[in-house]
DNA sequence: AGCCAAGTTGAGATCTTGTCTCCACTTGGA
DNA sequence: TCCAAGTGGAGACAAGATCTCAACTTGGCT
């Protein structure tokens, strides 16, 4: 049985924790703990004594995050209309990206996380297929695109985000728009079939989250 | 006047330049100079001899590329119709970033290429107006996208090329495909404006070509 | 109040990685 | 033959991140 932390450490843990959800959401994960030690106000023993890695902190603070997502993508399934149902999501999912860098991280690579939060990503993936499915059924999605093609579309506004975030906040609602127009029924055949479960596997294993320009404050 | 090179020192300076160029295409422009020279079988002391820094191989090697670019969007001018003009073009234009992943860093990001490079990308934008233009005067591009929206278009296939082209190469036609059809007639309104040229400038000067993954030959 | 285990601090040891120099050596060509 | 031009590559230098440790501080139990 292990002792319950002394009154100063916890509030100290806290601290880091949420330091670290600031840094990783403004930054991206990739990001030194010396960094989130000073944003927490403490030293970098200190956050060396509580998380003996940059792992431990990820695992800490994004699991919940993704299952957040998660919960939209149920909720956006009991949505009436299915269409609105799927943008809406998407919109929130994306808002979410927008506002913490670190979810693109975490969701779109295997470097970090891989216990937790490896798992709550696996929790999404049928989700998404129902929530394209059922507006295949409604006849409001063209036939030939998968559950997976969300994610890719999300990486792909992703990073847009990434480019254009701090000087056009927002603009890659424009490009959400024009890939939901292009997502609607009448359509042009797709040229490739989306990849099976091992390709997608092995892409995000070779991805790496960028390093991000030091942005000083 | 400056004397010609010796007959070995020419021959080096070539191996150098295709060396370069197959790096570059291989991982981006964020290479070391050495990596450049262990692969043209060439010292590193050597390669500083020719080129003082990577700027100038970037110059000597992409100014090229970019006009390529820009004549295959005069070509797309020509074509009879507007709209395989256009999805020709970037079919092509992608086609070629897909290759050499150097094109896509020196396109959008200002950390390279100052000089001639520069103007090279400066000479496209008119021509991307052109192609979108004339497609909406035929009526087949709704009214409300810009040229500029082409580049930021590139750049989310850029990215998808980025994590998808090892394990599944091809797959950004895939998404192509999608946002042309989110492109044509038929539309939702978009929800925020283009950023203009300022702005333009802004987002790319804070743009750093991400680290790549180092994959062992 | 006094004690000490638990906790904190932060300079710095260590490692990694890239840039660039320098000088002993080699070589093309007048 | 000779030497200016060219080359090799170890290593000096810089930047930056990871992680440690010995001296110091503090919460909380008695």
């Amino acid at each position: 049985m292990t002792r319950p932390l002394r009154r100063d450490a916890e509030r100290n843990r806290q601290r880091i924790l949420e330091a670290a959800h600031e840094v990783f959401a403004a930054r991206g994960l990739d990001v030194t703990l010396d960094d989130i030690a000073h944003h927490a106000d403490v030293a970098v023993g200190t956050v060396y004594r509580r998380f003996p890695s940059r792992e431990h902190l990820v695992e800490a603070l994004f699991e919940t995050g993704l299952d957040q997502i998660a919960g939209w993508a149920r909720e956006a399934l009991d949505e009436p209309d299915p269409w609105t149902g799927l943008t809406g999501f998407l919109d929130r999912a994306l808002e979410m990206m927008a506002t913490d860098r670190g979810v693109q991280d975490v969701l779109f690579s295997r470097a970090y996380g891989h216990d937790r939060v490896a798992q709550a990503r696996d929790r999404m993936a049928p989700l998404m297929d129902a929530l394209v499915t059922r507006c295949q059924e409604a006849g409001v999605v063209r036939k030939d695109v998968a559950g997976g093609d969300l994610a890719l579309i999300q990486f792909m506004l992703g990073a847009v985000i990434e480019y254009t975030q701090q000087t056009e906040p927002g603009l890659w609602r424009r490009y959400l728009t024009l890939f939901l127009d292009g997502l609607r029924t009448p359509s042009t055949p797709l040229p490739v079939g989306f990849p099976d479960a091992g390709k997608q596997i092995e892409i995000a294993s070779r991805w790496k989250p960028p390093r991000r320009q030091v942005t000083r404050d």
